[in-house]
DNA sequence: AGTCGATTTTTGGGAC
DNA sequence: GTCCCAAAAATCGACT
């Protein structure tokens, strides 16, 4: 395995190997957390101006999906709805 | 599909089977509710008798695992951060 | 602090108190598990039966939320969507 | 409310600000999106590369957090534990 | 297909 | 009482 030979032979080699990784997984953990962050901003922005941060969270996932799945599932809702008596 | 012909010729079976479903689905997540409560509860007795929720949330985790997997974890973890010059 | 008498004196009253709050909890979530289980076997059997568990999970959903807010939430989102130009 | 005007009156500057709002989120989603598909090619070569995954995310996560409150947190759980009887 | 991890949503706690 | 933040639960997707 591969960090035991660290500990055997001290070949740095595989430690070299890993820390890049590790680092280039952080960094780019570090971008989406800022990114994120922008996210959160926008929402705060939005809701200071009147609308429902929420609403738009669910017009956002309307807009990524496929139109033609969005209306087969709103109209699968209704006919469960409707098969239990309820609207 | 199964609830068209509820619409169709209002044979209600299929809404039966559905509703049927529904409540056990239902019933069974308002007990999962209730013991969630329960679980709540005792995490707020703990703190009040000096433990830390957060520090006994992870030992109720460690004794869920395999303790065999618990150390080859540890060891692999600590194997990796001296790799990275860290401890 | 509560553990730390027990390293220091050997007293094992707070390690019995720990244990009890623990075994509480253990037990609580293994019901809460089971429970789980049940819930996944009738989304399986609903699933066997031609319905779809996405569409149930979202019909029980909306069962558990107040009409009146599901009404104003659906308003609002065909509002803002008009206000976008969609639909 | 904001949306309301657009359908009374017509005025469409509501929704040119929610345009904007909604066109900033979904850009920097988008962005984030693009990352974590680069978080998952580094975790897939280290993979190939020997590296276990699950180790390295731990790492990760132990990386992020204050050694200070890593040691004091392992602490505790070794004083639980013990009052436990375990370890 | 079934588990595992990540993300998102919801809920509880705390502050003003 | 209301709003914000953080923790926890549920949902979703990826990988095996």
């Amino acid at each position: 395995m591969a960090s035991l030979q660290v500990v055997e032979d001290g070949d740095d080699i595989e430690g070299e190997q890993l820390r890049n990784l590790i680092e280039r997984i952080e960094r780019l953990e570090e971008e989406k957390a800022v990114l994120a962050d922008h996210v959160r901003s926008v929402y705060a922005e939005a809701k200071s101006s009147g609308f429902d941060p929420k609403i738009i969270r669910k017009v956002v996932r309307l807009r990524k999906m496929d139109p033609r799945d969005v209306d087969e599932e709103e109209t699968l809702i209704h006919m469960y709805m409707r098969a239990l008596g309820m609207e």
